[in-house]
RNA sequence: GCCGCGUUCGUCUAGCCUGGUCUAGGACGCCGGCCUUUCACGCCGGUAACACGGGUUCGAAUCCCGUACGCGGUACCA
């Protein structure tokens, strides 16, 4: 690729499930940089396989993509330039250059069924060039058979005729220069016998068709490139430039698997990280650390600024494991950056979700309590379950350490007083509480902790204040007796 | 098995290309302290790593080779 030649990318997923987090990353990483080069950003669907096509997840590649905010400029659903978007209705031009590598002698008819192709690999090992010969093609067969054949309308392959003995070397901007050796590429099926190309020749033609100018994917490609750089040389044609990422790893080492994560509460889909109630921004943000490091000390980065720090050379070359623990981290600084509204609205369906009823300004009021101690939105609820139903429990440590003789006394005393208050907010719920005190002389802290412990079950949490007055006078007061009644 | 790629604190990483400034820096986690009559936030401090073995060199985390380990590929799946 020449080097003004202007920065095309593209994230080519298969519709074949949800997307996947690892997926989300690979997009992010290709919308960063043609963001960074003030390049295109494609989606383009690789649909080829139609025995795995999963309807609806084109839809929910989209819908993931949006929700997280990555806009592309061209696409199946809107269309730009290089229309279509969606291989499958793209196969004239793979047939056509499937033919074109036929004429020069770079691929071949094959037409051996599945099972001869069966006991040759368990014979051989592989379909390459020291097999190739002892198969029904047409390097093998006579012209006329192959014509005969091909009239006959017998199902056939198209295979990829490699080359003997060479090295196929290419650069890859993450790894440098990457070689193999011809003797270990097969000889790869290009159009399968139902007509629709292999990834292999519809990423290559599209590609070159879309003039994609770097070709940034996961590490899976890595060993399928030479391939692909056989094709773009049989074609006449310069292949784009390779950067292969690193692959997102599960946190005890391996792949990350479906099961794994479940076992380990991670979620895998796109669409489980907006369940869960993560922000969009925090999951890029995350996403981008992950295996790419700006050089810097800056760990927090808005898309934007993610764009202006972004380069394909400081992105690593090993798995990375997936950190959990980091990714809430994230995430609580962007739930802290919410104004309250913002976080009301966005805590409002997580809330319902767990049956609770709750107005407005009372939501308002629990979000500014919580904000800075939740990590992630929907523990607005999850985690302070107190703000909408009376404890069922009371914290075991909490009592050892906080409840002794005199709390029940106290706290029936406070209750009295709380009886007479009119406006049971923050400011006359502590200084009813003080003023006890010191009438009783004991420390604040004496009725602080037994309140707390009654009111919400818990030794901490929010201010008490604050968490009494939001909690409202007759849950207090109910509250309280209870706790009385209970822990003596 | 074969081929490819990789290997710095438990994890994500800086440093490696252009050897000395690295008694290896940051972040998450964890631990401790301050603040707070709670908990958290915040602030301060601590914990912990150059996979191993050979070379090259006055000097290697940095360059070379080997081993081990990890990951990927080895389909008419992407």
């Amino acid at each position: 690729m020449a080097a003004d030649t202007p920065v095309r990318v593209r994230f080519a997923p298969s519709p074949t499930g949800r997307l996947h987090i690892g997926g989300l990353r690979t997009a992010l990483y290709n919308y960063l940089f043609a963001r960074k080069h003030e390049g295109d950003f494609v989606l383009r669907i690789e649909d080829t396989d139609q025995a795995r096509y999963v309807p609806g997840a084109e839809e929910d590649i989209r819908e993931a993509l949006s929700w997280v905010g990555l806009d592309y400029d061209e696409g199946p659903a809107q269309g730009g330039n290089y229309a279509p978007y969606r291989q499958s209705e793209r196969t004239a031009h793979y047939r056509e250059n499937a033919e074109k590598l036929i004429d020069a002698g770079r691929a071949y008819y094959a037409f051996d069924t599945e099972e001869e192709l069966q006991e040759m690999r368990e014979k051989h090992g592989a379909y390459d060039i020291s097999t190739r010969g002892q198969m029904r093609n047409s390097l093998t067969l006579p012209d006329a058979e192959v014509e005969r054949l091909l009239e006959a309308g017998t199902e056939y392959v198209v295979r990829l005729k490699v080359p003997r003995e060479e090295t196929v070397r290419f650069d890859d901007v993450i790894r440098g220069g990457v070689s193999f050796d011809t003797s270990e590429i097969d000889d790869q099926v290009l159009l399968k016998s139902d007509g629709m190309p292999t990834y292999h020749l519809a990423n290559i033609v599209d590609d070159h068709l879309m003039d994609i100018s770097h070709v940034i994917r996961g590490e899976e490609w890595l060993s399928s490139t030479p391939k692909h750089v056989l094709m773009y040389d049989a074609l006449g044609w310069t292949p784009p430039t390779f950067a292969h990422l690193p692959l997102i790893l599960s946190p005890e080492g391996g792949k990350l698997s479906k099961r794994d994560a479940n076992r380990l509460g991670i979620p895998v889909y796109v669409t489980d990280y907006r369940e869960a109630g993560y922000e969009p921004e925090a999951l890029l943000n995350f996403l981008a650390l992950l295996g790419w490091s700006p050089g810097t000390e800056e760990e927090l980065f808005a898309l934007d600024e993610m764009v202006k720090a972004f380069s394909l050379d400081r992105v690593g070359a090993s798995g990375v494991q997936f950190d959990l623990d980091k990714l809430r981290w994230v995430n609580e600084h962007y739930v802290r950056d919410l104004s309250v509204d913002e976080l009301a609205e966005k805590a409002r369906p997580f809330v319902e979700a767990e049956g609770y009823k709750v107005g407005d300004d009372r939501l308002r009021t629990i979000c500014e309590l919580v904000q800075d101690r939740i990590q992630v939105v929907p523990e607005v609820a999850t985690d302070n379950r107190y703000f909408y139903e009376d404890p069922d429990a009371y914290e075991e440590a909490g009592v050892e350490k906080r409840w002794n003789e005199e709390s029940a006394d106290l706290l029936l005393a406070y209750t009295e007083r709380l009886e007479e208050v009119d406006n049971f907010d923050t400011d006359t719920v502590e200084t009813e509480l003080r003023d006890l005190a010191d009438e009783k002389g004991v420390g604040a802290g004496a009725i602080i902790h037994p309140s707390r412990l009654a009111v919400s079950g818990r030794s901490y949490g929010p201010g008490v204040f604050g968490l009494l007055a939001a909690v409202g006078k007759d849950a207090c007061i109910r509250r309280m007796h209870r706790a009385v009644e209970v822990l003596g």
